[in-house]
DNA sequence: GCCGACCTGTCACACCACTGTCATACTTGG
DNA sequence: CCAAGTATGACAGTGGTGTGACAGGTCGGC
């Protein structure tokens, strides 16, 4: 049973699991459904990778070499960035003491090995289905512009700014990650998804439309153009 | 070693399972893990409970004499005083995953018989922590709608306002809840139960339905559509 | 039991905001 | 000044949402 495709797809899995079967198996049976897998196989790579990538969603072993799941699991809840990204453990039979730990910890949810792959998608979907976008209040703010990521509202000098879904997540990404040029081809993969096949030229024209939606705010010009290249989304003009 | 964190010790529970060595396992190992347990051993004993002392969780066993413990589910579920109470169900083998979805109950989770005390602790703190804190408030108000949760009573400008459970129930989540989106997913998830499926388009349905109730107030602006994602309930339009 | 009042989930249809594309006007750098 | 790159306005198609209607279900009264 391949669960549906909606909302779930798309979603991004950091998977960290230091034995190759075990990790190889999990981005097979997980991106068949559709998630999008990134592994890691050690605490190390999966701090790299969370401020990389920011997953949506932490799968992680229990049993690990160096740092203990437990404690990159502590580790993960405490840190005020990565606090509100959902977390399930996988554990051994025979460890349910410790999974009572983890879970105090602040874990959403925990398998048990040996899993089936449905229940691992089933307690996966579950868990991403209930986590609000901007869990922890999230509020992004940049060049005067202010994002409430729960709400999904923008403002800037008390002004309300009304945008749609694309010019919405295109500020998003901008916002989040500023002072640096992207082009056309990375903006249409990082905000359409990656397997869409759409005009280069349709990016201007969302730009555009976003550039407008700023321009009552006195906000448009943070976009820059840059020739020959792609967009910048940046304080200092120029 | 036993864990009891701060937040989870205290947390009442009822255990509804007719069978008393069960009955009693259940309370020995709950109650040494700081829950306080409160037992019934039918349909009818759990009500009584219900009213008197609310608990904050409500554990029960598929197998009942009389009224099976599905039917109390639903009927748990579907009065809008204690719908939002989570609901563990026990199952035995063989009866899990598919058959207890197929049916619509709305229960949070669900632990298959035989089960590890550990397992069980762990699922019950799972749900008890993703369950908000703003649960038994006497009385709510948001942009001029006032609630009286005992009364189960809704009031605007002086006026009553009379909805069905559903709607009542998706006021009183959107009250508490103010100022963010959800999709319609996460509505069905939180309203309707975890394990329940149904349309999404039915969540449009009684959205419209709780605007018109709110209409004669003036007040169905505050709930505003997100195109693409969901509903919010703001007291600023836009 | 039978009936009516109420509630619920689903559907079909209508509507319109949003989307992607194009043609055209404009700008930039060599 | 030219060519390549970009901005802009217009436009038709799409898909998400609003809305009324309807069939089945539940509950209480008669």
């Amino acid at each position: 049973m391949t669960v549906t495709e909606t909302s779930m797809s798309g979603k991004s899995i950091l998977v960290v699991e230091d034995e190759k079967p075990i990790r190889d198996l999990l981005r097979f049976s997980l991106e068949r459904e559709g998630f999008q897998i990134e592994t890691a196989e050690d605490a190390a790579a999966a701090r790299l990778c969370l401020a990389e990538h920011r997953p949506d969603l932490v799968l992680i072993d229990w049993m690990m070499p160096v740092t203990s799941g437990l404690e990159f699991a502590r580790e993960l809840k405490a840190a005020a960035t990565f606090s509100d990204i959902p977390l399930i453990m996988l554990t051994a039979r025979g460890e349910e003491g410790d999974k009572v730990k983890g879970l105090n910890i602040g874990c959403d949810d925990y398998v048990t090995k040996p899993f089936s792959t449905a229940e691992l998608v089933a307690r996966i979907s579950a868990v991403l289905r209930r986590t609000v976008p901007g869990g922890s209040d999230e509020r992004i703010e940049f060049g005067g512009i202010e994002i409430n990521v729960a709400a999904q509202r923008v403002e800037s000098n008390g002004l309300s700014i009304n945008l749609g879904p694309t010019e919405y997540r295109l500020l998003h990404f901008f916002t989040s990650h500023p002072e640096r040029v992207y082009s056309r081809e990375q903006l249409l993969d990082r905000i359409w998804g990656q397997n869409v096949y759409i005009e280069e030229r349709t990016v201007d024209v969302h730009i555009r439309r976003l550039r407008k939606a700023l321009a009552p705010a006195g906000k448009d010009n943070l976009i820059q153009t840059v020739r020959g290249t792609g967009y910048r989304f940046s304080a200092t003009p120029g």
